[in-house]
DNA sequence: GTACAGATTGAG
DNA sequence: TCAATCTGTACT
């Protein structure tokens, strides 16, 4: 099965059902001669500016979260508690400020050179959204990137098929600001029963 | 200029 | 359960 990039097409849809299309994808990251990859196993949407929980909920627009409203395919990446970078990529077309947040990865390439049998150590790497910005070594210079064009970082089809029986549907996290309303839907999504989901 | 909250994480 | 840590944002 040959690898596909993602094309533009991909990304011009609502961020719900981004969200759930980009599980089973493959990040890969070039740096160098070295390739990071990734396959997405955890995401959330986030739909502003009606989602009290999104930062552009209101139809805010600030420096910081600009690139939210950018066509689908771009990254939106910024600082949560002055430490973590949380990858997100945007959904559906120029103005609409929806976005998918990768909460987690599956290493692909890395445990076979290092050797690493544990899996629990591995899980360390990559279990959670600052962490796997961390091993992708993503900072703020990737925001506004697009992952149709970029020769650093974008996203591949292998021809795997995630079934929706195996999607697991879940409250999104670290978002109690925003009310019972928004912080009750169901709109994280991860692979059941895939060891590299965040939380436990 | 100051104040303060936050789409997290890991240690206890 | 809780604190590290610092940028963006909204104030004065």
């Amino acid at each position: 099965m040959a690898n596909k990039k993602l094309s533009r097409k991909f990304y011009l849809v609502d961020g719900i059902t981004l969200a759930k299309k980009l599980l089973g994808k493959y990040i890969v990251r070039k740096l160098d001669s070295r390739k990071f990859i990734g396959k997405i196993v955890e995401t959330e949407a986030y739909i502003g500016p009606k989602d009290k929980a999104s930062h552009s909920f209101g139809g805010k627009i600030t420096p910081r979260n600009q690139a939210e409203y950018l066509e689908g395919g771009h990254i939106y990446i910024y600082l949560c508690y002055g430490m973590y970078w949380q990858l997100n990529i945007t959904a559906n077309k120029n103005g609409k400020p929806e976005c998918v947040l990768i909460r987690a990865v599956e290493p692909i390439n890395y445990s076979s050179k290092l050797k690493i049998k544990n899996v629990k150590l591995l899980r360390k790497l990559t279990s959670g959204p600052g962490k796997l910005c961390q091993w992708m070594k993503l900072n703020k210079s990737f925001n506004t990137e697009d992952l149709t064009k970029s020769k650093r970082i974008w996203i591949e089809d292998r021809g795997e098929k995630i079934k929706s029986s195996q999607i697991v549907k879940a409250k999104r996290i670290g978002i109690d600001y925003a009310g019972n309303f928004w912080k009750n839907k169901l709109w994280r999504f991860y692979i059941k029963d895939n060891p590299f989901v965040s939380k436990k």
